[in-house]
RNA sequence: GCGUUCGUAGUUCAGCUGGAUAGAGCGUCAGACUUCGAAUCUGAAUGUCGGGGGUUCGAAUCCCUCCGAACGCACCA
């Protein structure tokens, strides 16, 4: 635990014992001590640290929060809390003001954890799962896809950062109705290329990708597949388009800065039998009926709205069936906790998911859903609707190649999952140098500048004495130190909180507090103490910014 | 119609389990480079936190209601 979350611990549990001791001396009543917190206030006029417990102890003890809160500041015993001095304020807070040389403690903390400095452990060595992107193999990668790409793998980075084991994967869809149309479109284009008149299928995919898909394997094998029975033939197309789109799946996301460690096949359920397995454990726990000639989940025993198809009158399974099988089968893989990102659109597929898994017997709170609201397009100012089928969408690879791939994931996780994001092609090239990654990674540039200048000057890197790193007392240097202090706290709370937008946030703001630290004092001055306390403190900034950049899988330059 | 999410400055958006005077970027205005990187910094202006009601010491945050937006409500995935 570092240093400010010690003492935050230490003040906190301190507040209660003194509620209690001065309820023991009869100076205060209360039956229960009610929850309190202890936070930063926003103005730094108010201390370091401010506890609103007197407020909360107002109803039950029967007297004003002021008068409550002067008898607990009696009783707290501040040993070991760096406070130095405590007092009442507004309607009862009490506001604590730490000895600021605490704050020296931070340099040396952040030096000599490096890379792991921010490591938590609310994990507890915990085994999750996120899943993400998932997309479709009928089509390239689009801008939700890159929203989901960037979210995910950031939550997944952060989620390590936290204690937690954690496994990213990519499900492909590569089986049911979608890969049907996929494999009658391909034919048609096939058709088509080779002369034929071939009418294009209802609902089929019109992606310019998919005729270059198939341009390449006529290149390559010609008309070979013209002359055999239909359905061998989609068979083959089908084969030879997936492992081209899942190539190029693959390589996109890694070139996004995604690493999968595990890539699941949903034909693979089907294959194993797990999906008809599945269903017949629904079915001994008669969770499923029968009605119109198709087979029913009863999902609204769980919260679901209205009942839901796992096998068609058809005789074949539901995509449904199939993804009940799969999150079985990563529980089934002993991951304590399934974490999901799906697009908004999929909102009514979580009450299902989760009464299914409920059904199945499995702890259904363990099973996460991250929703994520959609990314609308914009063109001349107008929404262009995206969408696969019609083949009209800007790909993740223009993306990357318009703005950057460092630009575009500090820009999805800048924001909220819950909130809408309007993307403007045209907009985001013209202002890309606007974007805020900018700002950061020019702070951790600057920073390596100064570090190399030092070099040169003859720094050998010596650690300076605690007497030098003392006199870091600024205003500047202290809420510098201050929000280097906190990032062990902010890394918990987005974990916990399963947002990484967070740390983007975070990291503004300490390389905003660092640009203000550069303009007021000079790094590389004369007094050699001074000048080792401060350039000890760049180095601790540094890695800090690295170690953000790292989790939201951005580049940290070292020049630019 | 029902459900989910959202509505905060001119604009794009932050705002942890309810906390003190609601914050950033861009844009606007006024300043700061012969010295460590001006992709930076300093200062100024800008708000009925969609409207109304409620809960309480205290609400942008929780509850209700209305208005507006996006997305769902398939034997598609």
């Amino acid at each position: 635990m570092s240093l400010y979350e010690t003492i935050k611990t230490r003040i906190t549990n301190q507040l209660s014992v003194a509620a209690n001791s001065a309820q023991a001396a009869g100076e205060l009543i209360f039956e229960e001590l009610p929850n309190y917190v202890l936070e930063e206030p926003r103005d730094r006029q108010h201390g370091d640290l401010a506890t609103n417990l007197a407020m909360v102890l107002a109803k039950q003890a029967k007297r004003s929060p002021r008068e409550i809160a002067s008898t607990l500041i009696r009783h707290l015993d501040t040993t070991e809390t760096w406070i130095e001095s405590s007092e009442i304020a507004g309607a009862g807070f009490i506001n604590f003001h730490l000895d600021p040389l605490w704050l020296t403690n931070v340099i040396t903390e952040v030096l000599k954890a490096g890379e792991a400095y921010g490591q938590v452990d609310i994990g507890k060595g915990q085994r999750v799962q996120v899943e993400f992107v998932s997309a479709n193999p009928t089509g390239l990668l689009h801008m939700g896809n890159a929203r989901g790409a960037a979210l995910g793998d950031s939550l997944a980075s952060l989620l390590t950062m936290a204690g937690y084991q954690v496994s990213r994967e990519f499900y492909i869809n590569d089986a049911g109705n979608q890969i049907h149309n996929f494999a009658l479109s391909l034919e048609a284009r096939y058709l088509q290329l080779l002369g034929q008149d071939a009418p294009f299928p209802e609902g089929g995919y019109h992606g310019e990708d998919l005729i270059d898909t198939v341009k390449g394997l006529v290149a390559k094998e010609g008309d070979k597949y013209l002359s055999i029975e239909p359905g061998l033939r989609r068979e083959f197309l089908v084969r030879y388009a997936l492992g081209e789109k899942m190539r190029d799946i693959r390589e996109t996301l890694q070139d996004f800065g995604v690493e999968y460690d595990v890539w699941f096949s949903e034909q693979s359920l089907h294959d194993s039998g797990e999906v008809r397995l599945t269903l017949e454990e629904l079915q001994k726990k008669e969770y499923i009926y029968e009605k119109e000639g198709a087979l029913w989940l009863k999902s609204t025993l769980f919260g679901d709205e209205k009942d839901e198809v796992v096998v068609r009158s058809n005789g074949t399974p539901t995509y449904f069936a199939a993804d009940i099988a799969y999150h079985r089968n990563k529980f089934d893989r002993g991951f304590d906790r399934v974490v999901n990102i799906w697009g908004a659109d999929h909102h009514g597929h979580v009450a299902r998911m989760k009464g299914a898994m409920s059904a199945l017997g499995y702890d259904a709170d363990n099973l996460q859903i991250i929703l994520m609201q959609l990314v609308r397009l914009i063109q001349k100012g107008e929404v262009v609707k995206m969408s696969k089928r019609s083949g009209q969408y800007i790909t993740l690879r223009e993306l990357m190649e318009e703005v950057g791939k460092d630009a575009a994931r500090f820009f999805f996780n800048l924001r909220d999952p819950d909130s809408t994001v309007d993307f403007d092609m045209d907009l985001a090239k013209a202002q890309s140098s606007d974007n805020p990654v900018y700002y950061v990674q020019y702070a951790h540039a600057r920073l390596s500048s100064i570090l190399r200048q030092a070099e040169e000057l003859g720094d050998n890197g010596v650690q300076p004495l605690e007497e030098d790193l003392k006199r870091l007392n600024s205003s500047e240097e202290r809420d510098l130190l201050k929000k280097m202090a906190d990032f062990p706290s902010e890394i918990t709370v987005a974990a916990r909180l399963m947002e990484p937008h967070r740390l983007a946030r975070y990291v503004l703001d300490l390389a905003g507090l660092f640009h203000t630290f550069y303009n007021s004092q000079r790094v590389l001055v004369d007094d050699e103490g001074l000048r080792r306390a401060r350039l000890s403190l760049v180095r601790a900034v540094k890695q800090i910014v690295g170690n953000v950049l790292r989790i939201l899988g951005v580049s940290a330059p070292e020049r630019m």
